[in-house]
DNA sequence: CCCATTTCTAACAAAATTGTGAGTTGCTAA
DNA sequence: TTAGCAACTCACAATTTTGTTAGAAATGGG
């Protein structure tokens, strides 16, 4: 996400859903094409830029700079720069996100469960 | 979500990264402003499409029935069409979807927490 | 015949997200 | 002096999602 244009209908829905529950909550601070990604990696080890321009071959510099920044926001990761030239930087998950780790878990078998159920309806 | 082109760059990230474990491709069938709300509102009780309409008030004809005509294809929802006139449809969860309704629970009690967490670092 | 009801659809417009390609900064090693 | 590295940033374009407004179809009641 860029700039938002906070009068709009569409940004207005979202603030009002994002404050209905936490599960809604959860679901916008995730919701972007790479996050997920992002915290998977970062739930296995700690990173920098260049590495995870290695471990995700698709994402851009820009999607990935912009998914970095937001999630530091977010508090879903943080983010340490050390004093060194050329510069480096290392992006770990909070403590907060860590715990998310094991609702992921059970998230998975549903959806490769769920996967497996829609697979075999649709080969009728 | 209306029509993708399967081409772009942007679909084909998209599919590579359904397919790359369950847990994105759950988010990615969960994703779209208003299915969360659906899903949550289904779990209290079958509804009728004007039902939908009275308890999310914002929601409009367009974004709900884009919504539950994916959801249905995704093998989320079930939709029963009654032989009546005026036409009576009602949408309920299938099983599969019930079974998500307790990993919500704790993405809730997660969600709830990181909020406050955030909302304490943002004071000072 | 005219209206009301229910479940949608269609055309269009606005806004948001994602992707592309090039450029920046600051230092250091050759 | 030139090149190179790491971690970005910028302007712009393409694509996707969301919202708005006006209907459509089928049928029973008055």
């Amino acid at each position: 996400m860029g700039k938002r244009k906070i009068t709009s209908t569409n940004t207005v829905n979202r603030d009002y859903l994002k404050n209905e529950c936490g599960t809604m909550y959860a679901l916008t601070l995730l919701a972007g094409r790479w996050k997920m990604t992002i915290l998977h990696k970062l739930s296995k080890k700690d990173l920098r830029f260049t590495e995870f321009k290695l471990c995700i071959p698709n994402i851009s510099d820009r999607m990935l700079s912009l998914h970095l920044k937001e999630m530091e926001k977010d508090g879903l990761i943080e983010r340490k720069l050390y004093a060194e030239v050329p510069p480096k930087v290392e992006y770990k998950l909070t403590p907060s996100t860590r715990k998310l780790i094991s609702i992921w878990d059970r998230m998975n078998v549903w959806g490769n469960n769920h996967r497996e159920i829609q697979e075999n309806n649709v080969q009728r």
